[in-house]
DNA sequence: GATGAATGAGGCTTCATTCAT
DNA sequence: AATGAATGAAGCCTCATTCAT
């Protein structure tokens, strides 16, 4: 949201050593995990010496909060690409499906190097669920309000619907990092199926 | 399954060890993560000493595999309950919702203690997939490959269906585990509202 | 030398416990080493429990001292057979060397057991040396002693000879433990080639 | 022998850090044993941290392997020295003592703190004597082979001669370090006497 | 800013020894 | 006297972090 003032060349440079390295960090954290990653294979990873990393994160730990700030910055610009209303339910579904798809093959790394640490640091957690889940959920139930209100949803509670869809689109990228073989071939018409099934009063779905 | 014999003095003894070993070793690695528990910690939450833990386990790592074994033989006791096929879609989903959650309460605390892990170490992971995931998908998918046989399920595929459903169970949990209120609150009615919706030819849904 | 009284019963279990004791740690030190090999190995070599042991030994050192004390035992049962000198000292080398060939024979176990820790251990190396050493090399001494006042030996000392012969019996065992295929297998000809060499005014040699 | 590329200033400081350490290590095994000497040990009579040996030793063995590497070469560098052979037998063999002697003196620490180990370490038992053991054998063969040749030699087999020599000089080496005095302060009179004995076929032995 | 050697705290694990049964 | 589970001291090693160059 905050404008961010035009980067003069020493900014530039810096903006970029830090993506290169958080974007080596994250590769690893998600094949080896955060504890397993030692500051080290991260450095080497990124092309520098373990003392420059220090230069641009403060500790090995900032490295997992830099992640999450590009996450939070993606989850972000993604939400409010206006969710139009005209859609049929099942139609929204299957575009959030497939969105959630675009944001994993981009940022399904970042994510699945800090969702193993998400579960078992409580201050990560907090953020995690504050900056991106919540607002994904409160997104989409800001939608399935709008839908309640124009009369699509009876008897469906906004909130119930923007856990469930999210529990799914969650369960499904699990199933997929899980190595589960359909999930990871056949995401579209999985998606097709789910989008199908859930949309409630959806004439067309 | 495999009978048993009757365990004499000392081995429910050491039986009973594992178990206090185990369950302390959960709890902390649920709360602080297998890699910020220190065996220290686990002797001191299980009241012994350090090198206690190591007749009963060979090391930090084969306590994971306990955990993993203890849920492990957790599904295989849930599963062949007999789904039974005369009930509604809605009324068999809503059913497992509830056997989940009373799994959770079960072994909740494994679970999480596990997961972490599982999403970082590849080894880990295919086992859980193997022995845990891929078993219920099968369970899953042959109550709902019956049921397609009945014709209650129009259009549906069984293995599409069982990935649906295992994926907002696993995805509700994980937004439990990020500690999203409604759900931690409320499943039994996001349970209901949820078989409501993912009935697929559920008249009565 | 003092007469031991004769045992009874229970004394001699005690003996032979010990004796058992003795033997399975002299083995696992020979081919492991003392640090390398734990009282749990000796047990099970022995046939009974850890716990067991330290009723027939204080502590895992004491095993050492125990070894030393056979071996000690056995160079003074050597000792004083008599070297008569009326061998020629030809005779005498050869003599000596074939004696010690059956005593590495029975003791060769025991002896290299201990051989690591003597070279490492100054307490135990003194008392090597002043109780299965010295006593040899004065007991050669003197034997050359004669010899010198019989006019067999001209122009050699005999404390000389004494440390010449017992370092080549001592290099040749090392030869030997090294793995020196010619001296394991040809300890019988090399020591006449030897007792012909080192044989000071020898007119038979 | 291999050409050594001249060191710049980095590899000078590794080289000097890498003796440092060995250099520490070998004097700490040769009197406490490898097994009783600890890393910090080590480290601190290097004068650096613990950490620190772990940047130019993999582990604790890796020390010993270090030891032996400096010997093997000590070994390579002493051998083909060139012996010629219009030395006496005698005058030979008192020459080799001699050398001994100042290999003991500059590599003796190194040589004692490998010796325990080697006694029960099978590899670097192995290593050792293909290494050090074998080579210096071979070479006093050659130098008794030329010598039978030539007729200096009647009937005694060089290989024997080879075993009976290093014998020598390996059990004087022990009772030195038994700490047997006349070895340790008469060094060179023993080696005069032993190569007034020790001369086959020598008319000025 | 970049480097990478040095640091040292702390983790996992082993094992001699003890002691209740 | 025999057992073997429990103990805890101590060892080896790793690795995030610092800092002199």
């Amino acid at each position: 949201m905050s404008e961010t003032p035009p980067l003069n060349r020493r900014e530039q440079q810096v903006a970029a050593r830090r993506e290169q390295i958080i974007q080596a960090a994250a590769s690893l954290f998600a094949s080896k995990g955060f504890h397993r990653t030692t500051t080290r294979d991260i450095a080497e990873a990124a092309g520098l010496s373990e003392g420059t990393l220090y230069n641009y994160y403060d500790n090995k730990n900032d490295l997992l909060i830099g992640i999450m700030n590009m996450l939070s910055a993606a989850q972000r610009m993604d939400m409010h690409l206006g969710h139009p209303v005209d859609e049929s339910p099942g139609e929204f579904l299957l575009n959030i499906l497939e969105q959630r798809r675009e944001y994993i093959n981009e940022y399904g790394t970042m994510l699945q190097s800090i969702l193993s640490e998400i579960l078992v640091d409580p201050a990560l957690r907090h953020r995690y669920y504050q900056e991106i889940v919540l607002p994904g959920l409160q997104d989409l139930e800001e939608n399935y309000q709008k839908r309640l209100e124009m009369g699509q949803l009876e008897g469906f509670r906004p909130d119930f619907l923007a856990r469930i869809v999210t529990s799914l689109i969650n369960g499904l990228y699990v199933l997929e990092v899980l190595g589960d073989p359909l999930v990871q071939e056949q995401w579209a018409a999985l998606s097709q199926a789910a989008a199908g099934m859930l949309s409630p009063g959806d004439q067309s779905g």
